[in-house]
DNA sequence: AGTATTTTTTCGAGGCTCGAAAAAAAGAGC
DNA sequence: GCTCTTTTTTTCGAGCCTCGAAAAAATACT
């Protein structure tokens, strides 16, 4: 059973939420923070110092529009960007891309690279990130904040702990221990995230009013990925990442997947599956591996333009995911909808159908009030969720705790 | 965003812990309790004699093997069953029944009735509760705890709040609302749960070794239903009860349910769906509404008996079942499964072909390792998960915050 | 310059948990 | 029967934490 609650943990959860509340809104004032928390102005009053001596926070001097109000004016509070940093890597098919970057956020230095990943030993992908990530470490200056957090977003299913990537499309091996790497090499906490968990992270603070307790992100790629916020929370599963809706059954004994099996709605509405149906009309065709994002506006072109197999190879796109939404949501109910990827673009070829699938399904009691939303490029979504992902872990785990080991410079590794 | 922790919840959480240790094991001693939950002896101690002042606990003195070991005997701390009572009662197809239930769990009084709820307006339901609700607290002796709390568990579908019936196969009548109607009638907070959620619910209690942190009661009968435990917490939908694992779709535009909709799960694996493809061997037959049991045990016993349209019902049953179970574990992971109801004794039936379509579906990587278990009467788990979920509310949301209305009879009304 | 207003800090009070020590309640040994 | 040992439970003072009230600070208004 859950462990009782000591008196310490009473200042790391409330220090948590005064950091919490800093990176959420815009330089809030000890005043908004009081009223936000709910905790009294001596508390937020003694909290806000203790971080300010720290260097986590820092008085804002930017008095941009202060004024114009009677009394004292409130000090916006922000995050100190030389309080820690943090690394972010995005590992997908033929790409490696990261950053460091500041603790409020901002990129200190990049670099992105190709690769053939399905071609490489699964030693060789731990190592180019080894690589790109000294790199950049050696690139920062040492005034800095120290990396404290190394956050990695993979295409595929992670195990539930963040530490291995247990599958996935762009290498043939399997149970990479990523983060048992990368700790030994940096000696900082690392974890493997799947790349569309952070997508739905990145939704939540790019536009926190339409996604936030609940809400679910699809991405239209060359596979179909998912990352499902529920009740506040990410949602993952018993053992792994989790969210494979692609994988759901369509068709039982359906259409060749890509995973070897049969049905799965990635194997009517990833890229290859729709490809397939209006090139070859062929559901039992081997997927291709190589389709490039042109190919996949190229169809979405010709369908708009003319009935024949291009328009029925999205029909059925849309009616597989229809259909899985459909199931999904006897399970979870409807929730707000983001469609991600290069098959965005081409989502009013599939809407009709995906909301015709859907109100012959239980989630049809709602299929009016479900909204649908696009957005062409993951990319800087995933990139955007990674980073935050590594920054709140540093926010809640590290600095709410009051022992912090500060301002070492980045001598890592 | 959530609200910062105040100095008094501290000991109103760890009172609840207390509560809750002494729930969960049976009569622990103080140190047992300070070391479940870690706090220390001192705390324990001053928040027990609390609990015991205010007449939650009791020191039990039956010291059975109490014995036998050198130093000062643990003294064992047990609820005090006068506390408190709470109201269980359970509405189901042409059924009503409850029980006055005291803080300690055992039943106080009961009753039960037949009904023909299909026939019933709304209010007639609500009625028919509310009789025999008075008629069960009129029969409670004074010296027993105030009623504090009444749960009603529904076959149907619930709000995500408790507050009322959406829709039900019980009665065609929608928003019923049970809680609102009931508290205004008894002065007592209220909910309305979904049978099958108190069926998972109550196995956690009555088996906590097998049934934890994660998994999966699945009712086969009439419908399907299904109470999920993920993470340790109940799992519900945004909006309802959700979980709604028999209106899954199995196949697109298949055979017709009760529901109205095609190719659910439900379908397939309903006992109505199972005769009507053993007896009619038309998918598309208006569902029948009144089978008994021993109709399904009969086709159950048949089938075992010789290959025959029997048999083939039952493999189609098991089917299903077994595709939308791959499906849910593309999206949770595979977890322990509990069947239960009428068809679990026909399960033998079924489970080489749910373990031949999860194996073709994203759970088979491990089909394997997935425990199957029956239990072939739903109706005590359905009582003693409603009694249970009473019973905790009245732990943490009453008896955890000190200011508690005591010993006041069960004057409610 | 003085007053009003709003934000932030200071300070003492009250709670809570903890560790150490004391008290309590048994069995073990002689 | 008495003392010693062992284990559980209670007591007590110390140390934190949050809170409310009051004071201090910083600005606009007159």
């Amino acid at each position: 059973m859950s462990v009782g609650i000591r008196h310490d943990d009473l200042r790391r959860r409330n220090r948590a939420m005064v950091i919490s509340a800093v990176r959420r809104a815009s330089q809030p004032s000890r005043t908004e923070i009081a009223a936000t928390t709910g905790l009294s102005h001596s508390t937020i009053s003694t909290i806000a110092s203790d971080l300010i001596a720290e260097g986590i926070l820092a008085e804002a001097k930017g008095n941009e529009q202060a004024a114009m109000k009677r009394g004292r004016p409130q000090v916006a509070l922000a995050l100190d960007p030389k309080a820690a940093s943090i690394v972010a890597v995005v590992l997908s098919l033929n790409s490696l891309s990261a950053a460091v970057i500041d603790y409020a956020g901002n990129t200190i230095v990049e670099d992105s690279r190709r690769l053939v990943t399905q071609r490489m030993a699964a030693h060789a992908l731990i190592d180019e990130c080894v690589a790109m990530i000294r790199d950049l470490i050696a690139r920062v200056e040492t005034s800095n904040g120290p990396v404290l957090r190394i956050a990695l977003a993979v295409q595929g299913i992670t195990d539930s702990g963040s530490r291995k990537l247990l599958w996935s499309p762009i290498t043939s091996h399997d149970d990479i221990p990523f983060a048992d790497s990368l700790e030994q090499e940096f000696g900082v906490p690392v974890t493997v995230e799947n790349d569309c968990n952070m997508i739905a992270e990145a939704l939540r603070w790019r536009d926190p009013a339409r996604y936030r307790d609940d809400f679910i992100a699809i991405l239209l790629s060359h596979g179909i990925g998912m990352g499902l916020v529920l009740k506040g929370e990410l949602f993952t599963g018993t053992h792994s990442s989790g969210g494979e809706f692609g994988h759901m059954i369509h068709r039982p004994d359906g259409a060749l997947c890509r995973c070897g099996r049969r049905g799965c709605v990635e194997a009517y509405a990833g890229n290859y599956a729709i490809w397939r149906n209006a090139r070859l009309g062929d559901e039992n065709a081997e997927p291709l591996a190589d389709l490039s994002d042109e190919d996949i506006t190229a169809l979405a072109d010709a369908a708009r333009d003319h009935d024949g197999p291009e328009r029925e190879a999205f029909r059925k796109a849309g009616e597989a995911i229809g259909f899985g939404l459909g199931s999904m949501f006897a399970l979870i109910d409807p929730a707000p909808l983001a469609f991600v990827g290069v098959g965005a673009t081409a989502f009013d070829l599939m809407e009709p159908h995906v909301r015709a699938a859907i109100a012959r399904t239980a989630g049809g009691l709602h299929s009016k009030a479900i909204s649908f939303d696009t957005e062409p490029n993951e990319v800087p979504l995933i990139r955007l969720g990674c980073l935050m992902r590594a920054l709140l872990y540093v926010d809640q785990e590290i600095f709410a705790s009051g022992t912090t080991p500060r301002h070492t410079g980045a001598d890592v590794a």
